[in-house]
RNA sequence: UCCCCGGUAGCUCAAUCGGCAGAGCGGUUGGCUGUUAACCAAUAGGUUCGGUGUUCGAGUCACCGCCGGGGAGCCA
């Protein structure tokens, strides 16, 4: 017979007479004369309920059942006259896949706490919680990816692998075939130069925006910097759009039209998942999620931020002049205490950005956007790109750049250049803004970060 | 990387002034029961993160290190 996954079972609208699910072991409760055993294959966040009639045979197996291990069932899938579930298995016979040692088995039939759990790393999926978590994040990618596709967009796989440091976006890993113990130059290494794990695919998107108009990426990125914070890891994934033949504002539209999609598509499709974090993680995601989508976001030029600051009632540990980089006390302020919803920050002074990001006619700023979020902070930076050959060339040289190196970057300026933009999207924080999880190595299943490379 | 807090049973935590190392949950055993993180009873379970030191005596005090959490920086 076929094997049934749970949560379709569950989803029955009548009766089914032979019916066989496979999966773990939640909890086993003993009854007179039969057993419960509630089964999780993760289809699902709900667990079926299967009745077990106690004979010498099933006696036996239940012994060696318990939490954690994983059983077949076969049977017919009837009403429950008990509470709390519609339908349950009465089953007809029970196999054991695999047993758990409950002495060792790490999982308990209790609320485990986020540290524990990360250490058990290649269990935690196994929970309520990170089941929950891991369905959620598979259903964020494949909305992103709908996003886009019903916009014409593309999909582009820009580089992992990267020739120098001139994607201008933090420390990065070296990736050698070396031998440690030998000396050798990076002439002698696989590509004849030095090599990096990309910190960006942008320069990629928007080689291909000029070609193809309208891209994205979506894959790994790697970052070596020394950060500790319930916010960074070294390996995540990230949402690169870049539009040709656009400006801030498109970008802006994007964005804000990308998080309110995202975020109506988790709540229509994870609905139950989604509950379990409102109702256990974080009781106020709900009134957040629903803002998100139906309250336009607030958008204000850098100056208008700074005047705001400076007109707030509280003091800052930074300053709030302009010039000055938002720090984290700035944005939350803005996003969680003045605007109370999510916030764009543009036009920031060139200073502080980026030297592709486009030159405003003051001469100050640049055309840069940041999308900041209640309780998250940065979730989007982008910015319209530089496309004037001569301002470009004379940005790179203030800032000390190599024109060699961005030979090929500078070409697209050179021929046939046209205004363009995009942005980059952290996913893992889109999951925690989805999820009201407050650290990032909870939203990702095997976690990278300094001192932390296991499973 | 900097600042603050923490590390005690499988898990979550307690232990007064430096004086016999405990509880709840989980496990095991038995009982009860169409049960819902079932319930009732009994029971086992410890290198108090590691090292060095102070002391008659250290879970407790000092120093060094490791690990975890929170805040900051860097950033998505």
């Amino acid at each position: 017979m076929k094997r049934i996954k749970i949560a379709n079972a569950l989803n029955a609208l009548a009766p089914v007479e032979d019916i066989l699910i496979k999966g773990w072991v939640r909890t086993k409760r003993d009854a007179k004369g039969f057993s419960f055993l509630e089964l999780n294959d993760g289809s699902g966040l709900k667990n079926i309920q299967a009745i077990v009639d106690h004979t010498p045979e099933t006696l036996a197996l239940l012994e060696s059942i318990g939490t954690g291990a994983s059983v077949a069932v076969e049977g017919s899938l009837s009403a429950s006259p008990g509470q709390g579930q519609k339908w349950e298995v009465k089953a007809r016979s029970l196999t054991l896949i695999g047993a758990a040692d409950q002495v060792t088995y790490p999982l308990q039939k209790k609320r485990h706490s986020d540290e524990f759990l990360r250490t058990i790393a290649h269990l935690r999926s196994r929970t309520n919680k990170y089941g929950a978590m891991f369905r959620i994040r598979s259903e964020l990618a494949l909305a992103i990816h709908d996003f886009f596709q019903e916009r014409g967009f593309f999909h582009i796989h820009s580089p992992i692998l990267t020739g120098a440091d001139c994607e201008g976006a933090g420390e990065m890993f070296r990736v050698t075939t070396q031998d440690r113990a030998k000396p050798g130059t990076a002439m002698d290494d696989f590509f004849g130069k030095d090599a990096f794990l990309t910190v960006s695919g942008q320069l990629s998107a928007e080689m291909l925006a000029l070609g193809l108009g309208d891209v994205y990426t979506f894959g790994p990125t790697f970052r070596a910097e020394n950060s500790n914070t319930p916010r960074h890891v070294a390996e995540f994934w990230m949402v690169e759009p870049e539009m040709a033949f656009a400006d801030l504002t498109d970008d802006m539209d994007l964005g804000e039209a990308l998080i309110k999609s995202v975020t109506s598509r988790i709540l229509d499709r994870r609905a139950d998942d989604v509950e379990l974090f409102a109702k256990f993680v974080d009781t106020t995601l709900m009134v957040g999620l629903e803002t998100i989508i139906k309250e336009p976001f607030a958008r204000i030029p850098y100056r208008e931020a700074i005047r705001i600051l400076q007109e707030a009632s509280r003091s800052f540990e930074f300053p709030t002049e302009f010039g000055c980089d938002l720090q984290t006390e700035h944005e939350r302020y803005l996003a969680e205490e003045h605007f109370k919803k999510p916030v764009i920050v543009f036009d920031y002074p060139k200073e502080v950005k980026a030297f592709y990001m486009r030159l405003n006619d003051d001469n100050e700023t640049v055309a840069a956007m940041d999308v900041l979020v209640p309780r998250i902070g940065e979730i989007i930076g982008g910015s319209q790109r530089e496309e004037r050959l001569e301002v470009l060339e004379r940005r790179i040289q203030e800032l000390s750049l190599s024109q060699e190196a961005y030979w090929w970057y500078l070409d697209t300026r050179r021929f046939g250049t046209v205004p363009h933009a995009g942005f980059g999207l952290g996913f893992e924080r889109v999951l925690m803004m989805l999820t009201g999880v407050t650290n990032i190595r909870d939203v990702i299943p095997f976690p990278r970060a300094p001192k932390s490379l296991d499973f």
